[in-house]
Order: structure tokens, then sequence, then C-alpha cells
DNA sequence: TGCCAGGCATCTA
DNA sequence: TAGATGCATGGC
């Protein structure tokens, strides 16, 4: 139980390192708070806002200014969100099989691959698509401020998919995201009368989930994968964008080793950070 | 100032 | 069916 009786979240973190989590490019909700508090960061999921710190290995998550003290629902939401439920220790201990993968491990061991919300996740990484990260974010605050729930002032919640639906591309245009606006409008379509639906996209074999994905428009595999990864946890697929090209490439140019097989979305996520700083500078 | 980005849809051969 | 091209916008 990590409700604290002042309305705050308590967790043994078990190596859950913030920084690189929140900033290796798996989600675009969460800011850094001021110069004050480095090592605390705003973030808004589900319509849950909080500042999330860890101090040592404990993850402390404390309401946000304006929004009530945190529940026995936020304690099961935020420790599944935060991936607390998954044995790190375990696959750390598979990935170090590998001489390279353990370097990963070594370099990364603080990344967990989040369980992010359904809807949001898919319209993070429809924006995503021929975009750059401060871009990426700047267009989902936008959308969040324009046609997502008020939690505090200043703080808004993602729109939910009948909200969205019910916009026009001209209502859109603020956002400024470009020709991805229609692809929005029609995930929040499908979204909100049901032809997408999350809990039968969950039952179904990832393959088949993957090609109902696909079915909106500006969804293709890229796209399709990332929500199987961090927002379906379908850890066996792998968004394969170019930096992950990359990696895998310069890491395994013999494939993936097969201790790795399994754990490939964890595994990638590292791979991933790994070539953002190693790749970027050196290619 | 111009290239190009964490893709995808559409067109053409 | 595979390869080429355009897309909106803005970060760098």
């Amino acid at each position: 139980m990590a409700v604290k009786t002042n309305g705050t979240l308590e967790y043994d973190a078990k190596g859950l390192d913030l920084q690189q989590t929140l900033f290796c490019g798996q989600s675009f909700v969460w800011r850094q708070c001021g110069p004050q508090t480095p090592n605390e960061y705003k973030g808004v999921a589900a319509g849950r806002a909080v500042l999330a710190g860890c101090q040592g290995n404990v993850l402390r998550l404390r309401p946000l200014e304006g929004s009530g003290p945190l529940t026995r629902q936020d304690d099961a939401f935020w420790a599944h969100y935060f991936a607390l439920d998954e044995d790190y220790e375990m696959l750390h201990s598979r990935f170090a099989r590998s001489a390279r993968l353990h370097t990963c491990v070594r370099e990364y061991a603080g990344i967990r691959v989040l369980n992010q919300p359904f809807f949001e996740t898919l319209l993070c990484f429809i924006i995503s698509q021929n975009n750059h990260i401060p871009r990426i974010v700047g267009i989902v605050e936008r959308l969040c401020q324009a046609f997502g729930p008020v939690l505090g002032p200043g703080l808004y919640g993602f729109p939910p998919a009948d909200v969205l639906a019910k916009a026009t591309l001209q209502g859109l245009a603020p956002l400024r995201a470009g020709f991805r606006a229609k692809y929005l409008l029609d995930a929040a379509e499908q979204v909100a009368s049901g032809t997408i639906d999350e809990q039968t996209l969950r039952a179904l074999p990832t393959d088949e989930a993957r090609r109902q994905l696909m079915r909106i428009k500006g969804v293709g595999p890229k796209v399709a994968d990332c929500v199987l990864l961090y927002a379906l946890g379908r850890r066996e697929v792998a968004p394969m964008d170019v930096w992950m090209k990359r990696a895998m490439k310069a890491l395994f140019p013999k494939g993936m080793p097969a201790c790795a097989k399994g754990a490939e979305g964890i595994a990638q996520q590292y791979i991933f950070c790994w070539a953002r700083q190693n790749l970027q500078a050196g290619s």
C-alpha cells in the first residue's frame, strides 16, 4: 500500500530512473520542473496529474497544485504505469548474458517501458511521424489545451476520443499538426464509435491487433508497434524506427541474440537510448 | 536559410 | 507490388 496520509504515494522505485525513463522518447507528456526542483517531473496520464520524484530508491508522487489527494485507485494506476509490477531484476539478468546488452543494462539500468493509456499513446505516436521530439511535445501540449479537460490552473488532460471526434480540421488548425490533423480526427472517430476498441485489441493476437490499428488513417507499422509496445503491453513488438534500425545494425549485425528473445521490447528501449547517445554523435 | 524529422498515403510503372 | 514522391511545420 503506497498511499500516505498526506495524500502522496510512495513506492519502492526498484531502480527506476525517472530522467532516463521519461525522456528517452517513449512519452511526450512529462516536463522537468524548475531549477529549484531539478529531480521532479510533472506529468498527466489518464486525467491524473502528478509531480514525480525519486529520492534514493523511493519513488514519490504528489498531487499537482489544484488537484486532490492521491487515492488507492491512483496507487494501482501509477504502479502499473511505471512498470513497478514488472520483474526488471530478472530481465536484467537475462540481458546480461549478452555482452552488448550487458552494456545497455549497465548504462540504462533505470529505464522502464511505461504502460501508457491507449488513446493518448495512439495520438502521440500519430503526431510523432516525420516529426521532431520538441515539436511533438508542443503539438501534444496544444492538443490538451484546446480539447482536454482542465485538471488545475494551467493544467490540462488529454481529450477523450468522443470530444476530439466532434472537432473539425479547422478546429485543429491551431495545433499546427500539419497533415497529421486528419489522422488525429480519424483516430478519434474510430475510437469514439467503437470501431477501434482497446479491450478488443487487448484480446487479439499481436498481428491481428496491429492490422486493426493500421485501419486508422496515418497509422502504419511504426505507429502501430509503438501503441502495441507502450499502451497494450506487447513486449514482443519493436518500434523499428530509423534509430532502432541503426542501433540494431550496429549492435547485432547478425541479428538479435537468442537470449534477448521474448524481451525485445525492453531490450530495444535500452538500445534506443544507447543509439540516441552514441549513434547521434558518431554517425 | 535550407535541410530534414522516431512515417504514411498516394501515385506510377 | 515495389519504389518514388508529397505532405505541414518548425527545430536546428
